[in-house]
DNA sequence: CCTTTGGTTCCATTATTTGAAACTTAGTCT
DNA sequence: AGACTAAGTTTCAAATAATGGAACCAAAGG
């Protein structure tokens, strides 16, 4: 039963360094990775040699600090591209923007985390990389709730045996019985709630975008706050929330039919 | 020389199969792979395993098919957050944008490529990943020439050794002897051109974003087209770009890359 | 000049990866 | 049906690469 330690094999180990790079917000030097290294010392420095090597991490040698490197960068901007609904959806979210005047979010699982892949806000001016690849809980947001309730009983229990159920507000379901009633009525309903669950005063409805043999692609949501509307006034929209999922699913469908050479 | 790398490890070749898929526009099947794989059924068929496992690929079941994993996403959002200028120049490069009407990128320097990362465009909405994270040659564009210019000269010749020199257009700088009088020009310029180098039609002015010691940090360009305007109304807009430069060096500086000393 | 801190290299031991071949499906042809 | 075939999966001894304690080096500090 993996408490922590997931790392399979060497590409595991390796990826895990570049995790931990990637999990401090600024340069890190060798020493401050050896302190929460599981690794002895020459072990951490070879994996750093390699993946610096192999563009994967960029080491400044003025400083003496390794950053994320621009081969991760080139290979996310392929995986943006070909593995996110996010080109495909961006019309369609955008339209559901404009429409409902409020913050959309579409967002995928990872790891039994909530991966969001694109933001558009009727109001603001979009928001770059800052937004898309954020990640957050899956047990209490709108669009984590969604494609839980419609994801195989395994996968969910892997989930659920990955969430936190840290208590963010009065109103977050904080226990894996609650989240699972919960998921129950999400699933005869077709769209989701967040009630102020992951944060105070901020609401929303989500549905989940399914394939025709009700594979999860992702998930798509209406966000607001208490101050402007009510969940009432957002369930309004369920219909337009899931007749954009539909017209997303259908797209990303026909666009990923392999046409080989 | 040395076009395809040597794979050096067990990781070295695990990411290269991780190119490999990436290299495919479209999901890709085992044997799609298999085809011009230099590894062996057996092996590969680990390796997808592997990084299937780790969340780097995405396997759909039902096609049978990989694609980029999310997790790639959510490492490029790390490396956005992490690499310093964009962050930062934000709202400056959104004020050139709006200044100039004419679209801004911000790039940074990476094994002798240029790296875009972010991008504003005055008249369309903001495009997301599919902008930003994008990898470009440094010898015939604006920034890359910017930046060079700029760079010691053994970097320089490094990041020389690894340019291609593709004749792009007919304003192509096709040979290192020519980059390298463009970029004596541009030092004493100040400021670069992009000369419809890189694409008939495109041309930008390009600045470098120094610290005080004269490192680079990275460059910044308002691009337009020749159906739009000229070079010469282009080069109106140097100040411009340089003092806004200048701006994002001062912010920059006491802010991320403290210079020693 | 001696010590500490931070980083790099060595190398015998150990564990992992390797890949030919055998096996298992799931299709296809006769 | 039965006999082929293509595509994907598993096995296992041999080959290879990873491991990490310890030695080493280079600055910085006393």
């Amino acid at each position: 039963m993996g408490s922590e330690g997931h790392a399979d094999g060497t590409v595991g180990k390796a990826l895990d360094v570049l995790d931990m790079v990637a999990g401090h917000a600024r340069p890190v030097r060798f020493s401050d990775l050896l302190e929460n290294s599981p690794y002895p010392k020459a072990t951490l420095y070879r994996f750093l040699q390699t993946l610096t090597h192999q563009g994967m991490l960029s080491y400044d040698a003025d400083r003496g600090t390794y950053t994320l490197g621009v081969r991760l960068v080139r290979l996310a901007h392929a995986a943006w591209a070909q593995s996110s609904l996010a080109p495909i959806a961006r019309p369609f979210i955008s339209d559901l923007a404009a429409l409902t005047g409020e913050t959309v979010h579409l967002a995928q699982m990872d790891q039994g985390q909530v991966l969001y892949v694109d933001k558009r806000n009727a109001a603001k001016p979009v928001e770059m990389f800052s937004q898309a690849g954020k990640v957050g809980p899956a047990y209490c947001t709108g669009v984590g709730k969604a494609m839980l309730a419609f994801m195989s009983d395994e996968a969910v229990e892997a989930a659920i045996s990955r969430q936190s159920f840290h208590r963010f507000t009065d109103h977050t379901l904080d226990t894996p019985d609650k989240l699972r009633a919960e998921l129950g009525a999400i699933r005869s309903r077709g769209y989701a709630f967040d009630r102020e669950e992951h944060e105070p005063g901020i609401i929303c409805c989500a549905a989940p975008i399914l394939t025709r043999n009700g594979r999860v692609l992702g998930a798509l949501s209406v966000t607001s706050t208490t101050a402007r509307t009510t969940l009432a006034a957002l369930e309004a929209e369920s219909t337009r929330i899931r007749e954009c999922a539909a017209l997303i699913a259908a797209e990303a469908e026909s666009w990923r039919f392999p046409e080989q050479e």
